[in-house]
Parts: structure tokens; C-alpha cells; sequence
DNA sequence: TCTAATCCTTAGAAAGTTGAATTAATAGGG
DNA sequence: CCCTATTAATTCAACTTTCTAAGGATTAGA
């Protein structure tokens, strides 16, 4: 069973590997990408946040995107500091060729699922993401150099 | 539900982060661990294979683990062009300190569960990883321009 | 023994990230 | 209305990691 979610997680690995490959791009833009798509438009610190870059590594991020064509900076019309970063046309839709499929199928499939197994699927989730967030806390918490 | 799933992978990623950052390596140095540890002792190649790096960067990543201290390398007595990796006692109980409560853990909380629901689960693994399979197949197959 | 094949390592170049310094814009107090 | 502090994004140099290609050692076969 473990092993099961192993083998989901690496699965995963693989079809990011793939999509970025496919899209031309990098692991680290791909990931913007996903965050883009997920939460709509944000400014260049949020999605550095969002990503888990620091800002200048964002910056990069965002000029390969850019010129690549799949993502678009914005001036705040507002505050003109800020950069706003959105996905252009072309971005949403080779975006959407790539996990349009697998979010249909990921649907379809749930509906083979009963309302009763649904929810032990999501206990089950919901249980080893408990576990995670404590043993994160455990790892961020215990002194540095314990080990 | 699908977005347990991401929180999930999302997590996971943040446990590897802290992981790493504990044992003083970077995430492929932890992937060349992780293996390790499932596995056994592996070659430099096998081992290569395995975390997904090529030869001349599983040398270095060799390297950094062995002057880490928690990797060794053991020269193949029969054919001496190879050279087996394996954990140190050391590397041995610091990858334990840190997975093996995750572990016990996540047997604890499978526990809790019947075998009928762990059969639902289990299945919902399998459809899972089988949809991820067939997406990565049509991302490898497809005409490489066609986006 | 000579040759080809295998395994690992080394060396040089390319790519990405970080952290500090820089530029630009806003906000607030005197 | 200025002067200062703060915030946002970018630029730049140093560092790290990876890859490819070539090299060195060892083995197996002719």
C-alpha cells in the first residue's frame, strides 16, 4: 500500500517530466505553469512564493516563459510596481492539451466510485496528508544538528 | 479529490525538502538514499538507473554521500571495474531516524482500517496510477511539434 | 595476446539557483 | 511638499549540479 503511493508519486514524476518536455520547458517553469493554471493570474512574488523560488529565480522563470510565449507580464495599472504574470492564449490552451486528458479521465473514473467508497478514499487521503503535516512539523522542529 | 491527491504529492515534497535539508544533502543526493535504501546495494550504474541520473552525475552524487559519511563504496571483489554503493551504519540510522516513523505511522493508521475499505483504496491506487500510465504514453508517443 | 566490450571516473561546458545589490514606485511623518 | 522607510521586481556574480564526451582500468572472447 505504500508502495502503491510510491509508485503514484513517481507515476507523477514521469508525466511532469513528460509535459515539460513536451511544452519546452523546465521542470521549475512547468511548475509556474501549474500554480498559473491552478490560481489564475498572480504578481511575480506570489508566484515565486507559490512555486518555492526565491524572487530572483522567479524573475528568470518568468523572461524563459515570456519568451517562450506561454505566459505574459502586466503592469498594475494601480501600483505599477507590481508585475502581474498570466498565462497568454497559446499558454492556456497547450496547458490544457497536456492535463485537459488526464483531469477528464481522472473524473470519469471517480464516477465509477460509490458515494461510500468515495469517502474512504478521501479518509484514506486525508489521513496520510495528517501524517505528513506531523512528521513535517517533527522534522522542522527538532534541533539542526540532532541527527 | 483531485486536489487531495495534489496536497498529497505537495506534501510529500515538502517532507523530501525537510529530509534533505536534515541530513545535509540536496534532493538527488536524497533520491540516490531513497533507493538505497528500498533496494539495497546497488552499483554506480544500477544505482545511476535508478534515480534517474546519468553515470558521470552519479559519481559525483556518489561523491557527496560518501564524503557525507553515509554512503560507502565497496569495490566489486570478482570484477573490479565495479563498485557497489551502500549505506553506512550511519547513513543507515539517520535514514531510519527519519522515515522509519513515518512509516510506523502510516502502518498504524492502515491498521485502522477494514479490509474491504483498504480493498476500495487499493483500487483507487491502481485506477490512478493506470490513467497516469496511459497519459504518459500519449506524451511520449505524440508527434514531438504537435502543440 | 590482441581486441572489443563493460564499468566507472574525470574534465569541460551548459543550465539553474541563490543572495546581495540595484532600480523604481508607493506610503507616511514632519 | 520633502525626506525616509518600505515594498516590488530586476540584475548580477558566485556556486552548485548536471550532461556529454573522452579516458583509464578491467574483463571476456577470438
Amino acid at each position: 500500500m505504500t508502495r502503491d503511493v510510491q509508485e503514484l508519486q513517481d507515476a507523477t514524476d514521469l508525466i511532469d517530466e513528460l509535459a515539460a518536455r513536451r511544452l519546452g520547458v523546465n521542470r521549475t517553469d512547468l511548475r509556474c505553469l501549474s500554480r498559473l493554471t491552478a490560481r489564475g493570474p498572480l504578481t511575480a512574488s506570489e508566484l515565486a512564493a507559490a512555486a518555492g523560488l526565491t524572487g530572483g529565480a522567479a524573475t528568470t522563470a518568468i523572461d524563459r516563459l515570456e519568451r517562450t510565449g506561454l505566459v505574459e507580464r502586466v503592469r498594475d495599472t494601480a501600483d505599477r510596481r507590481r508585475v502581474h504574470v498570466r498565462l497568454t492564449l497559446r499558454g492556456t490552451q497547450d496547458v490544457r492539451e497536456i492535463w485537459g486528458p488526464i483531469a477528464d479521465d481522472a473524473q470519469a473514473e471517480l464516477l465509477r466510485f460509490s458515494l461510500a467508497e468515495l469517502d474512504v478514499v478521501e479518509t484514506f487521503l486525508s489521513r496520510a496528508l495528517a501524517i505528513q503535516a506531523r512528521h513535517a512539523d517533527r522534522l522542522r522542529g527538532g534541533a539542526e544538528g540532532a541527527l
